[in-house]
DNA sequence: TCTCCATGAGTTTTT
DNA sequence: CTCATGGAGA
């Protein structure tokens, strides 16, 4: 057990707390994980059955990580610890006891994402004979998310209501189920079904949480019933990292925790991360939230540091320029690509940096936009598969009918549906019988058959790798993609592949039978987000929202964009809660940086088109460390040059040059003759100052 | 039924 | 500005 020996004193006793309820608040960067992963080890060596441990965790790639150090520290047994996050745990419980609730759902039922979720939304709509364009669906479906969480008592329109009960009745008919389905049905089976309840409640001897500050109102409920039995609740979180509360997370759990279970309080507060001036822009700039249950100061061992610089640009395009330049001279001061992180308030903000980034020849990766498993392709495939295992599906069916294009239009596919209520049997069923025009009743007999024949060859199949070639040829998807032949089709070519390798990896990870193997795939496929993917660290400047970066850092951090109506946001009629969250939200983005850290704005910037003015962020000034604060404010032009006057450079193809002159990032060079005198990028990838 | 064009709407953050 | 959706014509 020489791990214990690494831990400082207040992880220490974190560890090795007796049981009971303990409230761990671990600072940014204090080691949340590693005492966690600890205490679970240490649970593990004291003789508790692995398999009587629930550690959840807030994504799949926290868990599985987790998994592995747990595995590390204590051998191979501490595979049959239950980690999962809050989703996977209840959909667990629910494969093997919905049918205990009286709703009819079966234990095969299909988890939608939130995509599917909006489209049958808006099924229902038009089903409904309103007009879909007087209701934004995508508030109509946070909407129905708030109120199945618990979080709201009603709609306010009747119109509301009558579209929510038509969605849960269709996502009952057709067996599916919708991300807040997940908690809710399990926190109703642990609630309502005593048989249920008392055995989980028996069952996990201790449960632990981490990032308990992004737990809502129905996990909280989920957490307690669990721990009532042994009380054995291990929960770690930082309230000034709580970043969801517009999504429901609800930090005042911290109280309610600390209330029903008399729980204690360790304090975490030496940072291993960063440098203390970095720091004290943190400490400083979340001082000023009056909403802090529990207040800390972090301080690290890692020397003062450098101070925090600030630019202040003229222009949205001045700043890019202002980043490519300093990660220019950050990469010829020896920092790797992969140290820097730009980290921005909203997806939309990528697009500009991106393309200087492109132009200079930085190499990125941007975190979050579509993930792999939204896009179209993919999608469909999966719903192909889904149509193959199981012909009752109709709303995967729906989405894979036409496609590739037999010819199945919109008011075939209403007539099919139709038929299929008339009949009360699946749309599968209901093409025999169908009216429709005779090119359309073609594509559906094709459909089809194509459908049962494949059904007949999956069951000849032992392994998933055999899955993707197999359906992109036959069903001609393969085929439809080439004639495209445009390059957003090779990407899709590109992404099936991609799915073949994760099918591939499957087969190794899964045991069982054929269709066994494959529900679980699917299944993790389903709970599968953006944060979970293993971006490669390949020497890349990484590009991502704060809310993406949680639990990461790098050396060096560009917060970018920090002006008024985009960082704090200009959400109407900003709450005082919702300013505070910002600012943890800005907090959580100054603690990401272990060594640098930039904050820059501009005066003007390009919104839908137009030019829009702004103020310097009131959380730059919030974070400034006043004291003898060294001149760091580049205020309009940039104070520092890549290069200088009599500077020698030499260029890939102009050779080598003089410097002549710097006016703001051009720079006027001297070349050997043919190529003369040039204006040119001074950050300009071609360019190399040669060392004298 | 499919394809093309115009219009209109949208930007937090995501399990 | 950019993307998605819906309507009209082939």
């Amino acid at each position: 057990m020489n791990w214990l020996a690494t831990l400082n004193e207040s992880q220490l006793k974190a560890v090795i707390h007796p049981g009971g309820p303990l409230f761990v608040v671990a600072g940014a960067g204090t080691g949340k994980t590693k005492t966690l992963t600890s205490r679970i080890a240490y649970l593990i060596m004291n003789g508790v059955e692995a398999k009587r441990i629930l550690a959840v965790t807030f994504t799949n790639k926290a868990a599985r990580e987790m998994k592995q150090r747990v595995i590390e520290m204590t051998g191979p047994h501490a595979m049959s610890v239950w980690l999962y996050t809050f989703h996977a745990f209840g959909l667990q419980i629910l494969r093997n006891h919905i049918a205990e609730l009286p709703y009819g759902y079966r234990p095969n039922f299909t988890v939608i994402d939130e995509d599917d979720g909006k489209k049958i939304i808006q099924d229902q709509i038009k089903e409904l004979g309103l007009d879909t364009k007087e209701y934004s669906i995508r508030l109509l479906k946070n909407l129905i998310s708030l109120y199945k969480s618990n979080r709201m008592d009603g709609f306010e329109r009747t119109d509301e209501e009558k579209i929510y009960q038509k969605y849960q009745d269709y996502l009952k008919e057709n067996q599916l189920l919708d991300f807040d389905d997940l908690l809710l049905y399990t926190l109703e089976l642990l609630e309502e079904i005593p048989s249920v309840r008392e055995r989980y409640q028996s069952h996990f001897e201790h449960v632990l949480v981490d990032e308990f500050q992004d737990t809502d109102a129905i996990q909280y409920k989920i957490l307690k019933i669990l721990g009532t039995k042994h009380k054995n609740v291990f929960v770690v979180g930082d309230p000034d990292q709580s970043i969801y509360a517009f999504r429901g997370a609800n930090y005042e759990n911290a109280k309610l925790f600390e209330k029903d279970f008399g729980a204690e309080k360790i304090i975490l507060e030496q940072n291993y991360r960063s440098t203390n001036q970095i720091l004290k822009a943190a400490n400083q700039l979340i001082q000023y939230n009056f909403d802090r249950p529990s207040a800390k100061n972090l301080e690290s061992d890692l020397g003062v540091g450098e101070p925090p610089i600030y630019h202040h640009a003229e222009s949205d395009y001045r700043e890019t320029f202002f980043v490519v330049n300093e990660i220019h001279k950050l990469t010829q001061r020896g920092y790797q690509y992969d140290d820097i992180a730009v980290l921005y308030r909203n997806n939309a903000l990528s697009r500009l940096f991106e393309d200087s980034f492109i132009k200079s020849s930085i190499p990125y990766i941007i975190y979050g936009g579509l993930s792999f498993y939204e896009r179209k392709e993919i999608k469909d495939a999966i719903a192909y598969i889904r149509v193959i295992l199981d012909q009752s599906q109709d709303f995967y069916l729906k989405r894979i009918v036409n496609v590739p294009k037999r010819s199945i239009g919109l008011v075939s596919l209403q007539k099919l549906e139709q038929q299929a209520r008339e009949l009360g049997v699946s749309m599968f069923d209901a093409i025999d019988y169908v009216k429709v025009t005779p090119q359309a009743k073609g594509g559906l007999l094709e459909f089809k058959k194509l459908i049962l024949e494949m059904s007949r060859d999956f069951s000849d199949m032992v392994e998933l790798s055999q899955i993707t070639p197999y359906l992109m040829e036959k069903t001609g998807y393969l085929e439809m993609l080439k004639a495209e032949g445009s390059e957003i089709s090779d990407d899709r070519i590109n992404n099936l592949r991609e799915l073949q390798s994760v099918f591939t990896r499957g087969d190794i990870y899964y045991e069982g039978s054929f269709v066994e193997k494959l529900t679980e795939q699917l299944d993790q496929i389903a709970l599968y987000t953006d944060q979970d993917q293993d971006v490669e660290e390949f020497n890349h400047v990484k590009l991502s929202t704060y809310h993406q970066v949680k639990g990461l850092e790098f050396k060096v951090v560009f917060m970018v964009v920090m002006e008024e109506n985009i960082f704090p946001s200009d959400r109407v009629l900003m709450q005082p809660a919702e300013l505070e969250e910002e600012r943890r939200i800005a907090y959580v983005g100054i603690t990401r940086a272990k060594e640098k850290l930039y904050m820059s704005y501009a005066d003007k910037r390009m919104v839908y088109g137009s030019m829009r003015y702004s103020y310097p962020s009131r959380f730059i000034q919030e974070s400034r460390v006043k004291l003898d604060q060294p001149k760091t404010i580049y205020e309009g032009d940039y104070v520092s040059h890549l290069l200088k006057q009599g500077d020698k450079v030499e260029h890939n193809v102009f050779g080598i040059g003089v410097v002549i002159r710097v006016d703001d990032d051009i720079a006027t060079i001297a070349f050997a003759m043919p190529h003369g005198i040039k204006r040119i990028l001074e950050s300009h990838p071609a360019i190399r100052k040669i060392m004298k």
